[in-house]
RNA sequence: GGGCGCUUAGCUCAGCUGGCUAGAGCAUCUCGUUUACACCGAGAGGGUCGCGGGUUCGAGUCCCUCAGCGCCCACCA
């Protein structure tokens, strides 16, 4: 063993035989009571920063000590496609001003590959940091199976009338080219200015009403001028009409309750369709709705904007407006509020737009009560009647005022990397939501000719190769948790074979054989090389095809066609199955599904080499017959697929699939507060409104990620830390305890250099207190394979196993409560102060060495939640078997309540020695001569002895230094120092005159409890007696 | 404008339902190359718990006022 641990040279090896182990895996069949944390997705915009660190290391640390406490655990992983985020990364990565430069097909391609990549990159680091998570259940918000929970979702909500399509004021993103939810747009205050204009009447052009505004290129959308009722102008002018400023267009003068007249000028000009307020008065007055500003931030080219601003952006037609002219007054300067989109940091524009929405105050029937409800009343309720808590507990309080404030949701959004919305208009533009299914495919594994390169077709014989059967292992792995049911597969050997291996695998019972799923017949290329008959390896289908067709064919092209259709005909009436089939006519039926058809079919049948042993999926969608549709170009908000989360990773809307029924509801989630209205409501929303039970019983809130003077993270501040930066300097333990210890869930969590290289200390202690047991315990010549309590011997054995049993079971406490800041810190100084510092000490006096590696290995387990990585290490080193999380959490029944505090006393005494001694400045390696009185027995003395570097014997009483501690008088042979002693004895009489004073007090004897004026009697009979000593 | 927090040692923070001669980590100072560990050991100094009032036998802990700081929500053109 090393002086210093290495993380590096065991973090990675010790992650990956977690893996290889495949203990991760969660057992839906277990019997054991289940744990599930879903995790929180990240996006695949960026990398891991410090709040993901934080948020795994507190996942982590809950789901290894319950699976430590006996539980099932289940951690899903998964991350989040991030629509805007990632469209908005995409088009500056591609170098591109606005997505229609692309197609839509090859921008999403684009999307594709880079949230692979970042992906893989954040996966590789959540690995980093220790995280015990089940990979076999990976999910995606954006791959099928959400996809189809998503559109589920979706039809649901639409049946019951809580999705609709409106036409309503809604916030435009010019820079994300898309409609936000109310809750992605934040407002910061921007120096601004309040623009005076003269709104002339149209009976008396000199006279004019003044009005002030913000926005002057939203005058051309003026539809009315306002005062308030009560204003005294109003009895004169309302009624009439004035000129809109630059484009001379009449409106009238409206007199409404919103107009405050204390603000500007007390006259409001009213812009219905490009303000929130204006869109609200004018549906009181009936006011037209005028669009001028476009969805690309310029201004439209209608007869209601002067030309010449026609196409010009916002910007330059204020500028244009504020130039001197007769309807320009002044420009006062005025500090407001402008809406910015969350994501592109660009103004958001109110627009009025047809856009779909969930009705979060809609009445409906609850399909799992009966009861009428509306989805904001079953988000409350939540809370309210306490399903659902909150960590910490104010954070209710802020739920609560989201809630009372939320409008309706809008979802939809124009960018194109997103769930589709799954919605189809026919040409009269009726709405159509199908029914869908989807099927699993997958190509055989590598058979013996596929190895040689020699063709197949239709040729049964030919069996699988060792490397095809591990692609059939890789099929049965991959296809796991996909609630499969039946498979089906071609007639011909090597499809059958593959088949088979997945079944035997997975337990599946049906098992059909489908003979028009067989290879395309090539004819006389069977069995000939694909090398010398093409002169080259890659070759396309179409290349076969017109090969064959020089030779002779058994099956045309056109019969290859009609037995695809017919394959996916029947296919469509299939649910929960996999389908085994060849390349060649996998890529047909693709093809054909996917309607392609002359040049892009070839392209399109490409993709299944037979190295590619991967699931694909294949949607049916059921229409009415005979409708031409078409499907809505926009897609869902990315928070909409994010709020199925808890239920999407365990199958539903299977509701059956057994990780549904096992993990179903989850038990915690834990995320930062900030995203508490985005994620965690919605979560609760459509969890209760999809599967009648809310999806967690207790959200976990921690707080943001700030650097050590309580700073915020920022670019540019420049303090920002790279969490895997700080796992390469200082190990994953030590960034996991920063992040978990000293933090609560009320506070940011600060965290530097400073505070990882101080835990990166402690895990260093850890090891080396290992090493000491190591060395300890090496010479042993029956090697201690269990923890198993070989009993105590010494008085310190007694202590620090009546301690460890305390401690743990504090710990517990904590823990069960969440509290994993104080567990952390309890077991931090347990390890420290009491287990390295006094007991490894006193066990060289009085060796023990198998029970001191049994109280070792407990206290491994103890920390192993917090700290994954050094504790396997050094269960590996002392040679234990298996994993340190297979174990329990230590639970002894253990109690010596005696020797805790003779030893206690000795730990004062020692203190007090060495106190003495380094006052006097002695030298540690000088011996002292102590005279202890009071009847300490031998063990005692000894301890005392060694620890203090003393040794008993008989010392002048008069001139030595005495200390008092306990029911001991300690003479120390040095030099007497009054000052000392006098200095010890004013604290004394102080606090035994407080006491005193207290006990004095005829009211605290009468209303304070009766064991704590015990205890305050006693607590004044000893210092009396210290200072009896003392003197 | 409405709401929620925070203010305890030089710094960052613990102190739960009131019982504290007020704790921790880091920093500071002194001593130390004792065979687990200098990523260490031993010891020390340092706070009238933001201000003022109240409740109470007793307040860092509960209530009120004020001040400073932070955050969330709303959004008056």
């Amino acid at each position: 063993m090393d002086k210093a641990y290495d993380h590096k040279s065991t973090e990675d090896k010790i992650y990956q035989s977690w893996e290889d182990a495949k203990l991760m895996n969660a057992n839906n069949t277990s019997q054991k009571k289940q744990f599930t944390i879903p995790l929180p997705p990240p996006n695949v915009t960026g990398q891991l920063h410090l709040g993901h660190a934080a948020m795994l290391a507190i996942e982590d640390t809950m789901i290894r000590y319950k699976k430590m406490t006996g539980h099932e655990v289940l951690w899903v992983p998964g991350t989040d496609h991030a629509a805007i985020a990632t469209e908005n990364v995409v088009l500056k990565h591609l170098g591109m001003q606005n997505r229609e430069e692309m197609s839509r097909e090859k921008f999403l391609e684009e999307c594709k590959k880079f949230a692979q990549e970042k992906h893989d990159r954040i996966v590789h680091q959540i690995k980093k940091m220790g995280s015990w998570l089940d990979w076999s259940r990976e999910a995606y918000t954006f791959d099928d199976e959400r996809n189809y929970a998503v559109n589920t979702i979706f039809k649901m909500l639409y049946e019951d009338g809580l999705i609709v399509r409106g036409h309503r004021m809604i916030n435009w993103s010019v820079g994300a080219q898309s409609v936000l939810s109310d809750d992605e747009v934040e407002y910061r205050e921007v120096e601004g200015g309040l623009y005076h204009y003269k709104y002339f009447f149209t009976d008396s052009p000199k006279e004019y009403l003044e009005v002030a505004t913000t926005r002057p290129e939203t005058i051309f959308g003026d539809t009315a001028v306002a005062l308030h009722p009560k204003d005294k102008r109003a009895k004169k002018f309302v009624g009439k009409k004035v000129l809109v400023p630059f484009s001379g267009r009449e409106i009238p003068v409206i007199a409404d309750e919103h107009v405050d007249l204390s603000f500007g000028t007390a006259t409001l000009k009213v812009t219905p369709a490009h303000d929130p307020n204006d869109f609200e008065i004018g549906e009181r007055h009936n006011l037209p709705k005028l669009q001028v500003i476009g969805f690309d931030g310029t201004m439209l080219p209608i007869t209601e904007v002067p030309k010449e601003f026609h196409g010009k952006t916002r910007e330059h037609c204020r500028v244009e407006l504020t130039k001197p002219s007769q309807w320009f007054v002044k420009k006062v300067p005025h500090t407001h509020n402008i809406g910015f989109c969350y994501r592109s940091e660009t103004v958001v524009e109110p627009m009025l737009s047809p856009q779909w929405f969930v009705s979060v105050e809609k009445e409906f029937t609850d399909k799992w009560t009966g009861e009428k409800t509306t989805l904001k009343k079953l988000t409350q309720d939540a809370v309210r009647k306490g399903d659902v808590k909150i960590i910490p507990e104010r954070f209710e309080k802020t739920y609560f005022q989201w809630i009372d404030n939320l409008r309706d949701w809008c979802i939809s959004r124009q960018i194109w990397w997103g769930h589709r919305i799954p919605v189809w208009y026919d040409e009269k533009g009726t709405i159509h939501i199908p029914e869908e299914n989807i099927v699993f495919l997958a190509r055989h594994g590598e058979s013996e000719w596929n190895a040689k390169g020699i063709m197949q077709g239709s040729t049964k014989e030919v069996s699988l190769t060792e490397k095809g059967r591990a692609q059939a292992l890789k099929l049965a792995h991959e296809a796991k948790h996909k609630k499969i049911k039946k498979i089906i597969c071609s007639n011909l050997d090597r499809a059958r074979e593959t088949a088979e291996i997945i079944q035997k695998e997975l337990g599946i019972k049906n098992l059909e054989i489908w003979p028009e799923l067989h290879e395309i017949d090539f004819g006389h290329l069977e069995g000939k090389s694909i090398e010398k008959t093409f002169g080259r390896t890659h070759v396309t289908l179409m290349d076969k095809i017109t090969k064959v067709k020089e030779g002779t064919s058994r099956e045309s092209f056109d019969h290859l066609i009609s037995r695809g259709k017919g394959v996916l005909e029947k296919l469509a009436k299939e649910k929960n199955v996999l389908v085994i089939s060849h390349g060649a006519m996998l890529g047909v039926l693709f093809a054909l599904h996917e309607e392609k058809s002359g040049e892009g079919f070839d392209e399109f049948c490409q993709g299944w080499s037979i190295g590619n042993a991967h699931l694909r999926t294949m949607r049916f969608l059921k229409f009415p017959e005979g409708k031409k549709l078409h499907q809505d170009p926009d897609t869902l908000d990315t928070w909409f697929s994010s709020a199925l989360w808890p239920f999407s990773t365990l199958g539903w809307p299977d509701t059956e699939s057994p990780d549904y029924q096992k993990f179903y509801p989850t038990d915690v989630l834990e995320t930062g507060w900030d995203i508490l209205f985005f994620w965690v409501a919605r979560m609760i929303m459509f969890g209760r409104y999809a599967t009648g039970k809310y999806p967690f019983h207790t959200v976990y809130l921690h707080g943001l990620v700030c650097d050590e003077k309580g700073q915020k993270m920022s670019k540019s501040k420049g303090n920002g830390i790279d969490p895997i930066d700080m796992i390469d300097e200082f190990g994953a333990d030590a960034v996991r305890l920063s992040l978990v210890v000293g933090t609560s869930p009320e506070n940011p969590i600060p965290i530097g250099k400073g505070k990882i290289s101080g835990y990166r200390n402690f895990v260093n202690k850890l090891w080396n207190a290992g090493r000491f047991v190591k060395m300890q315990t090496s010479t042993l010549s029956t090697r201690v394979q269990k923890s198993k309590n070989p009993g105590c011997k010494s008085l310190a054995d007694k202590w620090i196993l009546s301690r460890l049993a305390r401690v743990s079971g504090e710990i517990a406490t904590y823990l069960q409560k969440y509290e994993i800041s104080a567990a952390g810190d309890k077991i931090y100084h347990f390890v420290w102060d009491e287990f390295c510092d006094w007991y490894i000490e006193a066990s060289k006096v009085e060796p023990n060495p198998e029970f001191l590696k049994y109280v070792f290995l407990e206290i491994l387990k103890l920390v192993h939640p917090l700290c994954p990585f050094v504790t396997e290490t050094l269960w590996k080193e002392l040679g234990s078997e298996g994993f340190l999380i297979e174990q329990t959490v230590p639970k002894i029944d253990f109690e010596d309540k005696k020797a805790e505090k003779v030893f206690e006393e000795i730990q004062n005494i020692v203190t007090e020695i060495r106190r003495v001694r380094s006052e006097k400045k002695l030298n540690p390696k000088e011996k002292l001569s102590i005279q202890i009185a009071g009847k300490p027995d031998s063990p005692m003395i000894a301890l005392i002895e060694t620890l203090a570097g003393g040794k008993q014997g008989s010392v002048d009483t008069k001139k030595a230094v005495k200390i008092v501690v306990g029911g001991f008088e300690i003479f120390i042979d040095v030099p007497v120092d009054e000052g000392r002693i006098e200095k010890e004895k004013t604290a004394l009489e102080a606090h035994i005159k407080g006491l005193d004073a207290r006990l004095k007090n005829k009211a605290y004897i009468e209303k304070a409890p009766r064991s704590l004026v015990d205890q305050t009697k006693k607590e004044l009979s000893d210092a009396k007696e210290k200072l009896k000593k003392l003197s």
